[in-house]
DNA sequence: GCACCCCGTTACACGTTGTTACAAATCCCT
DNA sequence: AGGGATTTGTAACAACGTGTAACGGGGTGC
């Protein structure tokens, strides 16, 4: 199954920071997005599964954006609000949110009431023809987040293995932004422990992104696509074409 | 579409009194139960569009009884409860609930949430009536559940065995949701016991996939429909096309 | 009883993946 | 530039999960 993709508006720094970052942690892609352009963005480059929307965006309003958002496509969208009155919630289940969550929330149930989301997204639309395939193109390589499967640039089909396949997701999702170890680890749920103290996950990314070079890149010794930032992790560092079938 | 249909799950008199008067006067249907056995009579009688389920229901678990509808079918669930907390909540999500409303509740955000979720159902079920769909397409395939038979793509009838016959009508019906071994086993009344500790069921699953997708596989060795999870179990990865008859 | 089929069990092969150890690269300080 | 410390790359290994052939018990039809 393929890692949600959770778009997270809010104009606050800090917020959708923490927001971003703990969704991360909990076996996530996090998309942040300080303004409805952004947004826009985001959902015309590639799959969204989720957008969870404060309602105070600046001088413009998140229940218009939602209703908006409604009108055009079938995201599920969860309002997140600093305003708790009854009805403000009601106002916010009006326009179309699947849910409505008052600042300041508890992140274990936000992330509870994600994953309600994201399961009955997948129930509903599981029978729904689905409208595209989602296709990535880098480097020549083409990637297809659907069957899982990459295709060098010569079309030779290169199969990878679950591991790699993930992390390959995780990282085409936020191209040019270095990922940690921890958020990769994360990501892709890995629960190493082999040197607790030091690294929360010993050296399992590492080793997996030698592997994942080792079959995408024509060079794996001077990488061109999954480059290391020393002292920090790794980054995608080419830019993807979302491509539609 | 039609008047919505509610179903109003609650051991207290009162309480069910109230609500059910209150959906009625603003234009849905609703139809009282006391009891799960009451519940599931109204299921098994009619056509249910939401439940709005009491999670203390005298000896009853609420939890449980949601659980178990989930598996079963596709009906959404409201939790309605008396217990607030934070972690009660989660309680209620991670069983699958749709929404969870603490008592005593806003009558209108109540009605607003029911809402909401009537009006995501109704985007996705437009395709979903499979109650009585009989005939499923996927890749080519065809499925008749009511003669137990399965014609390839290229038109030849595969004759599938009771538990081949029962895995398929399992995994069709969760396309794109892995399903873990113990819940596929439950969900055939697999009683396997070889290695009782470790694995509750042995590799009786395992097994009977590998049969499976040698009969309706193209080819079995790079699995197209059924594919493996690997550490949760399999998944029906395809998209499925209820035909009706 | 016999032949046949269904299906759970077992055993073994194989791929995947985290760990370890060591080599190489890089950084930093003087 | 030199040298030690830190970080990263990777080969080798081991543990684990999964695919599947083979076996045999149990059922069914004749």
């Amino acid at each position: 199954m393929a890692i949600p993709r959770i778009l997270v508006v809010d104009d606050d720094p800090e917020v959708r920071q923490m927001m971003t970052q703990f969704l991360r942690q909990n076996g996530t892609i996090a998309l942040p997005a300080a303004t409805e352009a952004e947004m826009r963005q985001h959902l015309s480059g590639g799959r969204v599964d989720l957008i969870l929307l404060d309602v105070m965006l600046g001088d413009e309003n998140g229940l218009e954006i939602c209703k908006h958002l409604r009108r055009e496509q079938d995201v599920p969208v969860i309002i997140v609000s600093a305003l708790s009155a009854d009805h403000q919630r009601m106002e916010g289940y009006e326009v179309g949110a699947d849910d409505y969550i008052a600042k300041p929330f508890n992140p274990g149930l936000l992330l509870a009431r994600v994953k309600a989301v994201l399961s009955r997204a997948r129930r509903s639309s599981s029978l729904v023809h689905r409208r595209k395939t989602q296709r990535f193109r880098f480097c020549g390589w083409t990637y297809d987040a659907k069957r899982d499967e990459v295709m060098s640039p010569a079309g030779i089909q290169v199969v990878l293995s679950r591991r790699e396949t993930a992390l390959l997701q995780t990282l085409v999702a936020n191209p040019h932004i270095p990922l940690t170890r921890a958020e990769i680890a994360a990501a892709l749920d890995v629960t190493g422990d082999a040197a607790p103290e030091n690294d929360a996950t010993g050296r399992a990314i590492d080793v997996l992104v030698g592997r994942l070079r080792s079959k995408i890149e024509k060079n794996p010794k001077v990488p061109q696509i999954l480059k290391t930032e020393r002292g920090v992790g790794y980054v995608f560092a080419t830019d993807v074409m979302p491509e539609d079938a």
